[in-house]
DNA sequence: CACGTGACCGATT
DNA sequence: AAATCGGCCACGT
């Protein structure tokens, strides 16, 4: 990864690197994108993810292992991680000591 | 340049 | 255990 990648450029390339049935945090991607105070940044950067982008914006969660969103979005992430073998219980939260990746 | 806004986080009630 | 409080910083206006 490139180091005057625009912070978004970074998010993406951390994105792709993730792992299938794996899932990691807002403020790790921030912390690997080099501003590890930035984690609303990130959720900033996937809601605005280009159209049609096949990055797993799915395998963010936040530091409790919930999902940050909210209504349709949710439902579509919980339908995303279960899809590739991660349990997500009803209220949308996920064992993290189980699925969280770090490098 | 100066705000206001968050798919957040850690510490503190 | 749950709610609240500041801090955070990229981005848009």
């Amino acid at each position: 990864m490139d180091n005057n990648d625009s912070f978004p450029q970074r998010v993406y390339h951390i994105l792709a690197a993730i792992p299938e049935g794996c899932v990691t945090t807002y403020g790790d991607i921030a912390a690997l994108a080099g501003s590890p105070r930035a984690a609303r940044q990130v959720g900033g950067v996937l809601k605005r993810l280009p159209e049609g982008s096949r990055l797993p914006w799915h395998r963010v969660v936040n530091r409790l292992g919930l999902l940050s969103l909210t209504g349709p979005d949710f439902l579509r992430q919980r339908e995303a991680l279960v899809a590739e073998g991660i349990q997500v219980s009803s209220n949308g939260q996920i064992d993290m000591a189980r699925y969280r990746w770090r490098i």
